[in-house]
DNA sequence: AATTTTGTTAAATTAGACTTGACAAGACGA
DNA sequence: TCGTCTTGTCAAGTCTAATTTAACAAAATT
């Protein structure tokens, strides 16, 4: 759990405010800061939760759970990998490529006329957000039904039962992008 | 941080593995994790870690961070906020209503012909997902010069530093997205 | 050169992370 | 129906480690 230390020493710095004034914030000791920043000690949950808003960040992002990858960087248009199973008339492109450190999953929905998510209503932890590109489609949520046509995006919680379909004339392109990736 | 007992006890019972296994397998007392599940008590950083890749979750999600929102849900095209001043010939519409819960931002990025981010690369922490939806533009990761013509994507780790120019003769439109949220 | 501010360290304190052992409620078979 | 086994919870204790105090050298100000 080093990693802590350097990421809210670098934060901190990066916002130019010093070590003492930080501490005062947060009522700790400057000396507790320095000890967490080089690594000497481990705050307390509800410590780093502190720090973590003082500094505009996120426990997770503090404790390196936000990383990245290098490569795997380029997905081209004609080298998409589709999942054509998903449902009748849907098919779903990755817009990456396999990456275990990724934050969100950005997906490409094709959906036929009339082609819906089926029958029943998918609820999940984390948050949506959609982006209709082409035709339009309607999204349920819980019971609230949104119209969205080209141009139109949604943002929602996926813990909210969710269901889609097709209601435009022909096909219905959408921007998926999910969080947390489950690809 | 109540909130992490109820999220670990959620978790656990979902994957339907009892108190005593899951405190077994994380070497500590089934008393102690049924403290912490009850918000009794609270783990440690390093315990907490355990846990959360126990139940193959994150740090960041059991202390609620990935919690979402439940209104502003949906942005029409004719409503998106538009920043305009972000640099010459550059336009961002937002795909989002302001809201401190998100988990990602997403982004419509016009370019004029020719724009481009300026001389500066930009740097900083999270990740980015582009897809080219009109046009065509030029990344540039460290030293690496990627082009991304329509329908191509790309995701990459923001900490490497970052530009890009408009290499289309024309206006160029691209779907960003952003983690964490900025906006 | 004096003074203040920077971050760091050693040592002391103390909160609270964690364990032990016991308990009641429910499930199960004999 | 009794006993045993498992479930989760609680009270009280232990002891780790979170946090403070106080002092320090180095750098920055004045």
């Amino acid at each position: 759990m080093k990693i802590v230390g350097v990421n809210i020493k670098r934060l901190r710095e990066g916002k130019n405010i010093t070590l003492r004034e930080l501490a005062r914030k947060l009522n700790i000791s400057a000396s507790f800061l320095s000890q967490i920043e080089t690594g000497k000690a481990s705050p307390s949950l509800v410590t780093l939760k502190n720090i973590a808003d003082s500094l505009q960040a996120t426990v997770g992002s503090l404790i390196g759970e936000d990383q990245p990858q290098d490569d795997n960087i380029v997905v081209r248009e004609n080298e998409r990998k589709v999942l054509e199973h998903v449902g009748e008339g849907v098919k779903i492109n990755l817009l990456t490529s396999p990456n275990p450190n990724k934050q969100m999953e950005p997906l490409l929905f094709k959906l036929d006329e009339k082609a819906s998510s089926g029958s029943s209503m998918y609820k999940h932890y984390g948050q949506e957000f959609i982006l209709v590109l082409k035709g339009a489609m309607e999204m349920t949520l819980n019971d609230t039904k949104y119209h969205l046509k080209k141009g139109d995006s949604i943002y929602f919680n996926s813990s909210v039962s969710h269901s889609f379909n097709n209601i435009h004339k022909g096909a219905t392109e959408a921007l998926w992008v999910v969080t947390p990736p489950t690809f």
